[in-house]
RNA sequence: GGCGGUGUAGCUCAGCUGGUUAGAGCAUACGGCUCAUAUCCGUAGUGUCCGGGGUUCAAUUCCCUGCACCGCCA
């Protein structure tokens, strides 16, 4: 009986629609997950939603919604793409389901009931804008580095984990047990910051200040605040306490996560497990990031790199592979589409596409269109032998991590393959009829390396496996598992083949590269006279304050001053946040007709333009005079 | 500021505990084949192995130092 496998992707926060760093993680849980089934191992594999904190609340009211209105449509996002991607997950938690809030207040009172958890006060600088306490060496000149706002001094209670008791007995678990963390790298990481004594951390909000959580089961005045929810979803998710997946899939669980959450993943988890009295996972496996042209993907930036269009464009399967092949795992990589195109046409279309291609039609021609009986006295072991050695090396690398390298060491086939075929030759032994059995032979072992290359490739690039197993006349709905390949099992002699069309058509690169599309040279308005222009009057004003309008999507309502006080409301409220426009200069148009937009007299029109990453205010370059007219 | 990582062919990278002509893939050039998605196979290169110093019979590999980039912590 072989070890069960339990995979987690991070429990993903619905402050953010998914992006490529989303999809890549949980293609890699889909890879490992899809291989543990294959290699017969009973497998559970976990994605799910983080749906609590203040983000959320305060995108929510952002949105004239609920925050649960809001979780549920980000959280749908996630869980309506990972079809799309072929994420084959056995689960997908929510950190609002009842069994999860079940289950983190259960996991509270008993930590609670040991003594681990206390309260205390806590007292620091509080910026209002930012809802959070800063501390002294953060602030720039005492204040905060977001608002430039002084912050208060406050001095809250709350909840804490007694945390730094289990410093001592993390050090050593990571030092007995060295796959603990690993990559090696961020490993040392976490040995580097347990070097430091660690502090209590804070796992309560009051509710006066944040609604948007579970309560705590000992003191309902406080909600439990982000990770003492998020992480215990991987215990829910199997039915701790005392679900049968529980028993059977903890010992073994792994978590897959990029480094940012490394902390709360690699020390606030195992010592918040260690004092709930549940054994830590197995393994943390760490990544790191999908860099676009060497600056790091945010969605400030305006270059996150959307998985499904990529995914559209070029196909899934090569998608996945490109995700996987090119990035060391642990490592940062860049994303470009200039590797992709390149990757899919040497390694997809030309290697595999290509050898597929040729193989299955010269098996068509010279066996009868079907799978040729075994040769008898099948002396000639080279390529065979090469494909039985290229299975262990890949369950060598899946034990290891090393997804890029399996990749590398399948392609090593597919390499021989290729050569096999050119060294052989089999269009001259066709014109040879005494050389038949030898052909035949050829072509069956061509095939037969066929079929180990479809398998495993499958948890990379299940479509592409599905499709290369028909062409070469084997039942694509069987489960293949590794016994297939490796126990040698016999090809079904006499089964159809199939010349289907091509696998992975090359693309061109430079015709990637979209043309420009062809404007109508730029549209001017039909011409004025300076009289007509004149009757525009143009005033700098300065924004005395700013407030979101209740209910509206992108209205803000500004104070602003040009030598009087006035109030305008602009759409601008999904490219600027009320508390970044305070004290900025901009243009208006100061005797535009008075208009009400949601029931607020606006008195007044500001200039905006359009840039890459959305609206932008008509600014100035050297500071301008309050009120002064603009020509 | 403290700790750590990285710096190897045009590009992306591999090189464990020091040892004969420093490797792979892509890109480039030339040759071969024609079954195949103008694909495949073979051959050929080029490298101050970041700079400087040291240990050693011998260093890309160890030590020190400088530079550049990155990460964690502050």
């Amino acid at each position: 009986m072989t070890k069960p496998f339990y995979i987690t992707t991070p429990i993903y926060y619905v402050n953010a629609s998914p992006h490529i760093g989303h999809a890549y993680t949980t293609i890699v849980a889909d890879v490992l997950a899809r291989w543990a089934r294959m290699a017969g191992r009973e497998t559970f594999f976990v994605t799910g939603t983080d749906e609590h904190g203040d983000k959320i609340a305060e995108a929510a009211q952002k949105a004239g919604i609920t925050p649960k209105e809001y979780a549920d449509q980000i959280s749908a996002q996630f869980r309506n793409l990972w079809p799309e991607l072929a994420i084959t997950n056995d689960y997908f938690i929510r950190t609002t389901d009842a069994n999860h809030v079940d289950t983190v207040r259960s996991i509270l009172q008993k930590v609670y009931d040991s003594g681990d958890i206390y309260f205390g006060a806590y007292e620091g600088f509080y910026c209002v804008g930012c809802e959070r306490f800063y501390m002294e060496k953060e602030l720039v000149d005492g204040k905060c580095p977001d608002h430039q706002t002084a912050p208060e001094h406050r001095k809250e209670s709350n909840y804490f984990f007694r945390m730094s008791k289990y410093q001592d007995w993390l050090i050593r678990h990571i030092q007995e047990n060295p796959d603990f963390i690993r990559p090696e790298r961020y490993r040392n990481e976490v040995l580097a910051f347990l070097r430091e004594p660690l502090e209590d951390l804070c796992i309560s909000r009051p509710k006066t200040r944040l609604e948007w959580g579970i309560s705590l089961p000992f003191d309902d005045q406080y909600v439990t605040y982000v990770w003492f929810d998020a992480l215990i979803n991987y215990v829910t998710a199997i039915g701790y306490p005392s679900g049968a997946n529980f028993g059977k899939f903890w010992p073994v669980a792994q978590h897959l996560i990029a480094k940012d959450i490394l902390k709360p993943h690699g020390i606030y988890w195992p010592t918040m497990l260690k004092a709930a009295g549940i054994e830590p996972y197995q393994h943390l496996n760490v990544h790191g990031y999908w860099n676009s042209d060497a600056s790091k993907m945010s969605k400030s930036l305006g270059n996150v790199i959307r998985p499904l269009d990529l995914k559209d464009k070029y196909g899934l399967d090569a998608f996945r592979y490109f995700l996987l092949r090119d990035m060391v795992f642990g490592l940062d990589s860049n994303f470009s589409e200039e590797a992709f195109v390149a990757r899919l046409n040497s390694d997809l279309a030309n290697d595999l596409g290509n050898l597929v291609s040729r193989a299955v039609t010269m098996a068509i021609k010279y066996c009868d269109g079907k799978i040729p009986a075994p040769p008898a006295a099948d002396t000639e072991r080279k390529l065979p032998d090469l494909a039985q050695n290229t299975v262990s090396e890949v369950e060598a690398c899946f034990n290891d991590m090393s997804l890029h390298k399996a990749l590398m060491a399948i392609w090593e086939l597919v390499s021989a393959a290729n050569k096999y075929i050119v060294e052989n030759e089999p269009w001259s032994l066709a014109k040879d009829p005494a050389k038949l059995d030898k052909l035949i032979a050829i072509m069956y072992r061509l095939l037969e390396a066929l079929r180990t290359v479809a398998i495993l490739i499958s948890p990379f690039m299940p479509q592409a496996a599905e499709k290369i197993l028909q062409t070469i006349g084997l039942d694509a709905q069987k489960k293949y598992d590794l016994d297939v390949i490796r126990g040698r099992e016999l090809l079904p002699a006499g089964a159809g083949l199939n010349r289907g069309e091509s696998l992975f058509p090359r693309v061109s690169a430079e015709k990637e590269a979209p043309p420009p599309p062809k404007k109508p040279a730029v549209e001017i308005k039909p011409e004025i006279d300076y009289d007509e222009f004149s009757k525009v009057d143009l005033r700098v004003a300065k924004i005395l304050a700013a407030e979101a309008v209740p209910k509206s999507n992108k209205l803000v309502r500004l104070k602003i001053d040009i030598g009087e006080e006035r109030t305008i409301v602009a759409g601008i409220g999904k490219d600027y946040k009320p508390e970044e426009l305070v004290g900025k200069s901009i243009v208006i148009v100061a005797n535009l007709k008075p208009a009400k937009l949601m029931g607020v007299e606006s008195h007044g029109m500001l200039l905006a333009t359009d840039s890459p990453a959305g609206l932008t205010l008509i600014g100035f370059d050297r500071e301008p005079k309050t009120g002064a007219k603009v020509r």
